[in-house]
DNA sequence: TATTTTAGATACCGATCGGTATCTTTACAT
DNA sequence: ATGTAAAGATACCGATCGGTATCTAAAATA
């Protein structure tokens, strides 16, 4: 039954969970041990610091969102398509979370201050890594003759991603997912507009 | 020196700052009094526990938003020039803004999950004031005959709130406003397709 | 099988949490 | 000047926080 690898991606599945759900702060190592059936002993022989864990929580849970993302995107062929599939992975975010509580990224950015650091960092990067997935999959649609070749690449992966993580706030606020249906309605005419 | 209206308004301003900068759960009770040189026998004589102080404190940052707002829009004489009006304020955000710690619907609104039902109805409530000032506002904007008839004022009202929304968080993440930047330049092209 | 390593459990630490009962002091009405 | 009501201070409560020292038991090595 000593499972050591299991043991911590079992840590980092539910503390992942309570973190997005309840939030980094709110949720204590004894929410943890609960959720886990684990023992404080256990936690703290995988991780460091609290700190710790909720970076590599939240680490755990872009990469559920990312495996999601390439999943789909990987299914289509031209640029147009893999962007469309990247919206309504968005767009299913509301009614059908990969992971509960909202987007992770949108989060842990707005947990964290200068005063964590650590988590702030984290979610910079992943930001990051978003906007170089969504960069590249425009170079490649210029690059194969489905996207304008004028297009501002920057540009539309900063508006593309303000607009989805926006439109999930104010969805998951409402409790509909009208505004993100609404916004994504507005992306795609985006999409005609760099299409060649 | 015994004024509580004062005193009351002292602990909603203070209060108001370290919730929208440290967090809601992240914010002590003694992290107030310490800020404003009370006990914690003068703030609980005007607030009967947290969640109401949080509530409060949160209703009074929206306040100050919208005050700030409502100057900066009243001064212009069309509705476009009051949108754009909307988007400067936001962009001033980054650089300087009028309560710091990023917005405060945007903090409040991923902190409020169902374990906080009040705070959470406090978001909504102030969504839902953003979103029909807008409307509003584009409804005026068609009266007069600045803005196309045919604009579905919801569908915009949603797309501009998740825009700015989305991009505050990406630059306060960031730490620049580019981002901020290049959304408010999509919204003016926006702005353009909707004129007469 | 005997020994060593290590995953995980147990029990505890000081600090801090939100909240309250009670006391003192100020302002105001008489 | 005196009494009263309310503002704010003081001192305390049990619960919980993150973290750790120590112990037990399971797995790996020999």
């Amino acid at each position: 039954m000593r499972q050591p690898e299991a043991t911590k991606a079992a840590i980092l599945k539910h503390s992942g969970y309570l973190f997005n759900t309840q939030g980094y702060k709110a949720t204590s190592i004894s929410d943890i041990t609960t959720a886990t059936g684990l023992t404080k002993g256990a936690i703290y022989r995988h991780f460091k610091n609290k700190n710790q864990l909720e970076k590599e929580a939240l680490f755990y849970l872009s990469q559920v969102m990312f495996d999601q993302i390439r999943k789909r995107i990987k299914e289509k062929p031209k640029a147009t398509a893999k962007l469309k599939a990247l919206f309504s992975f968005f767009e299913t975010y509301i009614s059908n979370p990969p992971v509960k509580g909202g987007c992770p990224l949108l989060n842990a950015s707005t947990e964290a201050d200068d005063a964590h650091p650590v988590l702030r960092k984290q979610a910079v990067l992943i930001l990051n890594m978003l906007r170089d997935a969504i960069i590249t999959l425009l170079s490649n649609g210029v690059k194969y003759g489905q996207l304008k070749p004028t297009i501002q690449k920057e540009y539309y992966a900063s508006v593309i991603i303000a607009m989805l993580e926006g439109a999930i706030m104010m969805s998951k606020l409402r409790g509909s997912n009208e505004d993100i249906k609404m916004t994504i309605r507005h992306l795609d005419t985006l999409l005609k507009e760099i299409e060649v």
